[in-house]
DNA sequence: CTGTGTGCAAAGGGTTTGCAAGTAC
DNA sequence: GTACTTGCAAACCCTTTGCACACAG
């Protein structure tokens, strides 16, 4: 039914299961970064620790990406497609809606624009934006 | 003997304890933002949950902020002095050298000067680097 | 003396590890 | 059939809460 799921999962060498698949459905239908909790919440039933292991899996082949947006608990989203298990690419920045509490890729923001101090080489960096998003803003 | 540390305690209405004058001691003299466990390490041997409770009413007080440096646990430094109990202005970037674990404020970069799009409202902004510090670059 | 601070026990939440049973290929 | 996945139990780490005792003011 749904051929992207299936592609990614091939194109990675990963079993096609039912956990997986519906993961993978899950963020790809998602406007926001999702956290462990709410994609569990997407399922009857599933065993907490599989998901932990099957977004760890994700996360490793580069298929999904982890989003720090200033809250304790991380969130999850889908990499650019130009992301692989060596060369991940979410150089973008998040933002985190106080009100609505959902995490948003900002793609237009390029983190890796910010000029670090002299002397300082940087490998990665993360930015983090807290307020009212656009949605709430209308309200 | 430390009459900063003093005046910091009296100031935010505080009592003179060994465990927070020791605390703020550090802190002061750290040119990095410290984890729970190194503020730890600095004592022979203190409870954890005070520690954690001091650590909390400092960040309530405005006398210390807590960095979020990418890695899991959170980080400490002292606050510059126009940060009160009600008005926090840590609005820097904040460095994680993946070398030698320090985690640096970068006073410089002014973390809110990073645009938003339209129709978001932002409180707050984090900046986050990894890579490699200054210290270690020179080695 | 009074209220703030501390120490200890317990509990809660998130996450990882180990191992046996199940399943995709 | 074989290796990868899953499910469950247990454990680990970080952090918070509750309560009795200790101590700064």
């Amino acid at each position: 039914m749904d051929t992207e799921v299936k592609n990614i999962l091939k194109k990675n060498g990963l079993r096609q299961t039912s956990i997986r698949s519906k993961v993978l459905e899950v963020l790809l239908h998602s406007d926001q970064a999702l956290s462990h909790h709410k994609i569990e919440e997407a399922f009857d039933y599933v065993d907490r620790i599989t998901l932990y292991r099957t977004l760890k899996t994700f996360k490793e082949k580069g298929i999904i990406h982890e989003a720090k947006d200033g809250t304790d608990t991380a969130k999850f989203a889908m990499c650019s497609n130009t992301c692989s298990e060596h060369a991940h690419h979410d150089h973008h920045a998040h933002f985190y809606c106080t009100t609505c509490e959902k995490t948003i890729c900002l793609e237009e923001i390029e983190s890796m624009q910010i000029d670090p101090p002299k002397g300082f080489n940087v490998e990665k960096t993360d930015v983090i934006m807290q307020g009212m998003c656009i949605e709430c803003n209308s309200l």
